[in-house]
DNA sequence: CGCACTTATGGTCGCATCAACCATAACTGT
DNA sequence: ACAGTTATGGTTGATGCGACCATAAGTGCG
């Protein structure tokens, strides 16, 4: 499982200090369940790193986009189908070393979903599952190759995405209401907004949410207007959340 | 130049479907000069697209960091030393057909300088030059590869930038004055900015800039304070420009 | 020197925005 | 009818910002 094997002749007249590497792609793919952000992981079912959690990817076919490739690992690895997730690219790993097999270099992408249905595990992967982020920020859970530094720069990414852009409705269904939108932001910020306030907030902000005009009945209490997404993506003014006092630079 | 010779063998069970690629660095340097926004462009000395103009780049070495790569590929195309600009990752452009010599994976970085001596050519390219950003938007001139759009993407980068970090720093010297940086924002936001309200947004928002004490003499009028960058990079509140007129989305 | 010119810096005022808070509406179950 | 619960709407005091004006501190020139 090593990339002997393989000969470069002639390549580049300096071609003795590049050499072939293999693409893959991994996904960083989050929803809001009970109340906690979750990822998706898989339990690894090859070698390196057998049997650890992972998020899923896999290497790129030779006539595929990064984006196609990533759509069907998610498809093979955990059963979704992800052309109605929000896909983003996140950054590049591609550090000698990274990989014991040799110069892997792979693509993060980010990928925000609804609560989506209970994944199963497809070929590559013996397991796929949801975990709270906080398992894998506290050190609970230990994730293979670089995998945590991954998670931990989507994370700040999906932060700061929620305060710049209308990422926060990728994470609710066709239709929510306010107070599911706010639960985004509560659960992601790990604090509490003012629920008037968002509101006002929320419905100023041109292109954001679009009301359908039905309502939802809640087991109790006042129903709420439900609403979906607008068509906006940038949000201006954004959606700051206070400052967490202490905080610095 | 086609990548023949290779052979992958027992790589993976399903191998016919997955090949080596080559991975390269591209840079999308931009500096301010003459109240313009310029990009740091050279004339390919190499096929494909011998001769015309590209952002500098190339292949990275087999133990090399990304990073590392595009710093070398820097010196080596242009003469600058990036140690001391601001360089972070843009992007990957991987898809099947972006170059025609096979699956080449280009990782694209943004780079900010100040005022950077004139660059020189050196092996790979003939000739290194600034260009005027606007001359590549409006078509004037043409990129090699997809290097237009790459562009493209990271002027957005560069503009969303300028609003919610401290990057336009990055474009002035040690020390600047206040109008420095205003101008900074002024030709890249392409719009006049009120110097006093400027003053008093800049001033206000911690950790942004930070007073030397020392003065600078223009050749005409009251002398300005000068002051280097502070320790905030995450702007808040962001400084956000006025939306201009008519923008929808 | 006195003066025009130029640029930096500082202040004022009216308007918009925001967070904290209070009030009301509209449903459920007892 | 009434308490409990959640959604929605309004008020208010403080803050921030844009447009605009005023002053400071240099230069060069007669």
């Amino acid at each position: 499982m090593r990339p002997l094997g393989v000969r470069v002749d002639d390549w580049l007249k300096d071609s003795d200090e590049v050499g072939p590497s293999w693409l893959t792609v991994d996904l960083a793919i989050f929803t809001v369940r009970d109340d906690q952000l979750m990822v998706l992981l898989v339990e690894r079912g090859l070698e390196p790193f057998y049997g650890m959690p992972a998020m899923p990817g896999g290497y790129v076919q030779k006539n595929e986009t990064l984006r196609e490739g990533a759509l069907r690992e998610l498809a093979e690895e955990a059963g979704i189908d992800g052309s109605r997730l929000h896909l983003e690219q996140l950054g590049t790993y591609a550090d000698p070393g990274r990989d014991p097999r040799g110069r892997v270099v792979t693509v993060a992408y980010l990928a925000l979903g609804p609560d989506l249905p209970a994944p199963v595990g497809g070929t590559d992967a013996t397991r796929a599952f949801w975990a709270p982020v906080a398992h894998v920020e506290d050190g609970r859970l230990g994730l293979a190759f670089d995998h945590r530094a991954i998670l931990t720069e989507a994370l700040e990414e999906v932060r700061r995405k929620l305060e710049y852009t209308a990422a926060a409705t990728a994470f609710c269904g066709e239709t929510f209401t306010l107070t599911d939108l706010r639960t985004v932001y509560q659960v992601i910020w790990g604090q509490q907004l003012d629920p008037s306030n968002f509101r006002r907030k929320v419905l100023n902000t041109t292109g954001f949410v679009q009301p359908t005009g039905e309502q939802w009945l809640p087991p109790t209490g006042r129903p709420a207007a439900l609403y979906r997404r607008g068509q906006a993506w940038l949000l201006n003014p954004p959606l700051m959340r206070a400052e967490t006092p202490g905080q610095q630079s």
